[in-house]
DNA sequence: TTGAAAGCGCTAACAT
DNA sequence: ATGTTAGCGCTTTCAA
């Protein structure tokens, strides 16, 4: 026989848990009473649902969710994974990030589920897997596809329940939700044309996904205006502030042949101007500059931020509408979220 | 008898979930052999648990911890519980209190824990001690003390394994970790007092108990100084931009008579400066102002901010070793963590 | 060294 | 309308 130790017997700051058979005892019927009256079945008379349902709230009792989901083989738990840089052992701070883990959050909240919210390591994003093959939570929501499409391919091909923030990829088995990054890209470059600027950068790094499509957008608005594309205008700075920030110094010190930058974060827009100020430019009189995300900060930088708005409230419930009709087992299908400009003063409505 | 319904028969997306008898069945051994050899028991073989070891691991298996919680009582969830304020239905998107949920993030991975991540409403703090009562967390960390003091008060008399981030207050019965703030508040007004400055102003909610306590920091270091205390310079500001925006903007363009602001977030005192400029005032050269928090993006504003440095991440691994100390019936203590003033341009380190 | 069996807290089929 | 009972997947005592 067994007889598990019970969890604080240490300090003794702590009774015995209530549960079902406490609650069956004193209202004097049987557990399964409790258990249907908790429920609110039909089966119970309505007096004794009441009555037990007093007794339960008023000894806050509340149920084991533990023993509940065994006994149900069901489980409400949705993990949440953030990826980080394990190599240079920066944490996203990317206040974009955050929200759309607020977001899910919420989304999460309102149809009765947990979040469980946890970090991974950028280049082992299949470790996240453990969270379902533990039986912890019931799908997976990875923010962002960073370097890795064909990890989360391998992913979804294990049937893994999972969704993911990030752009629509060729080859792509797993589901995904986000902006429309190839519009961001092409409606950023597009207003910094009409403002008459030719020598555009382009910040960001290409190898990620979301990048890589917003660059599309990007070089497309130049082609549609003839303006020809400048490789050496582009500039691979990562989401890092601490990375990002030399990079961009450098490259402000050393060039002064472009009048626009096009920023994959308002991060990044925020340390471009930082530098170009550095370097005795003026934003945006001199270099206009566009960010991305639109985070709740950008309308109070200085300047505040033209940027690209990303819809991160509605973000949350695309993301976990898709993992839900997942597990009801319809087709992961891609989805692809609007985006527009939002001008500020960095890069105004006027030219000049 | 019983036949409860599996998981995903509807798209049949998902084969059923592994278990020990299939590992034990695969391996030719019984359940409690495999059990034993996934636990790296010395009771069994050596030859034995390796071939189980890999078995498992090669078919991908992962133990069921909601069946292994149930039968050893335990449960390593922690509930992270970020409030928000119902009433403006605005979220917290403070990247100061999402930094906090990073590093406690960080210190719970670290020693083995899981994270449930939720919001509750800030005038009923009490509701998240659900998650303990109903076993789906052993502990919760609740950041910020908001305006309820008195209930987490009863919380903490219920027994409830609790720990708050946010400032010491008297009658206090709920373990805290947090800044100094009375520090913070001192040490920030302290600088303005030597910059020269005299009329200085006071942004942030003294409702709530960390502002609370750094208003008593800039009282302490105005009358160290003889400088009078001006009740209409202090302005009760929320954390919400969206709110204190307006109350700043109002304030600024109907008094030029300050020259100072110490400001309760980072957030708030980019506000400020804002608000400053649409008056027609240059930071730091008519008006100083220094932030609260040190968030990340702090260095890279225009002006940088000067800010009261808050130990994030240390903060983490403050709060969860505080929470598990009370699990292992240690003493639930107060912890005040040392902060600094990081000078930068908004209110530079030398006069003028 | 291994297996059989009991039981963690709960639900539901089956009895009454 | 309520009680009895089996069993969710696991660990561990007890027996071999």
């Amino acid at each position: 026989m067994v007889k598990p130790k019970q969890q604080n017997e240490a300090g003794g700051a702590e009774q015995r848990r209530l549960q079902m058979v406490d609650i069956a005892r004193l209202a004097g019927v049987s557990v399964s009473t409790v258990s249907r009256a908790l429920n609110g079945s039909e089966l119970v008379n309505a007096e004794t649902r009441q009555r037990v349902a007093e007794l339960a709230r008023s000894l806050n009792y509340s149920i084991n969710f533990g023993a509940r989901n065994l006994r149900l083989q069901e489980n409400k738990t949705v993990a949440v994974v953030v990826p980080y840089d394990a190599k240079s052992r920066q944490h996203i701070s990317d206040p974009f990030f955050l929200s759309i883990v607020g977001s899910i959050a919420d989304a999460l909240t309102d149809r009765g589920y947990d979040m469980l919210l946890s970090r991974v390591d950028a280049e082992h994003l299949d470790l996240a897997s453990h969270w379902f093959d533990s039986g912890k939570a019931i799908g997976l929501v990875l923010i962002g596809q960073w370097r890795h499409h064909d990890q989360l391919n391998e992913m979804a091909a294990r049937k893994l329940p999972l969704v993911v923030w990030g752009g629509e990829m060729p080859q792509q088995l797993y589901c995904s939700v986000g902006g429309d990054n190839v519009l961001g890209g092409t409606l950023a470059t597009r207003h910094l044309l009409q403002l008459g600027r030719r020598r555009i950068a382009f910040v960001g790094d290409a190898q990620l996904p979301e990048v890589w499509l917003r660059r599309q957008g990007y070089c497309q608005a130049l082609r549609e205006a003839g303006v020809d594309i400048d490789p050496s205008l582009e500039l691979p700075a990562p989401f890092e502030p601490g990375v990002a920030s030399g990079v961009l110094r450098d490259f402000c010190a050393a060039r002064r042949d472009f009048d626009a930058v096009v920023c994959c974060s308002d991060v990044l827009a925020l340390l471009t101007i930082q530098a170009l100020r550095a370097a005795g430019r003026r934003v945006p009189d001199d270099v206009a500059v566009i960010g991305y995300d639109d985070m709740p900060l950008a309308a109070y930088c200085d300047p505040p931020l033209t940027t690209v708005h990303q819809p991160v409230a509605e973000a949350g419930a695309e993301l976990v509408e898709a993992l839900l009709g997942q597990l009801r087992g319809e087709r992961a299908g891609l989805r692809t979220m609007p985006v527009y400009l939002k001008l500020r003063a960095s890069a105004p409505a006027a030219p000049g």
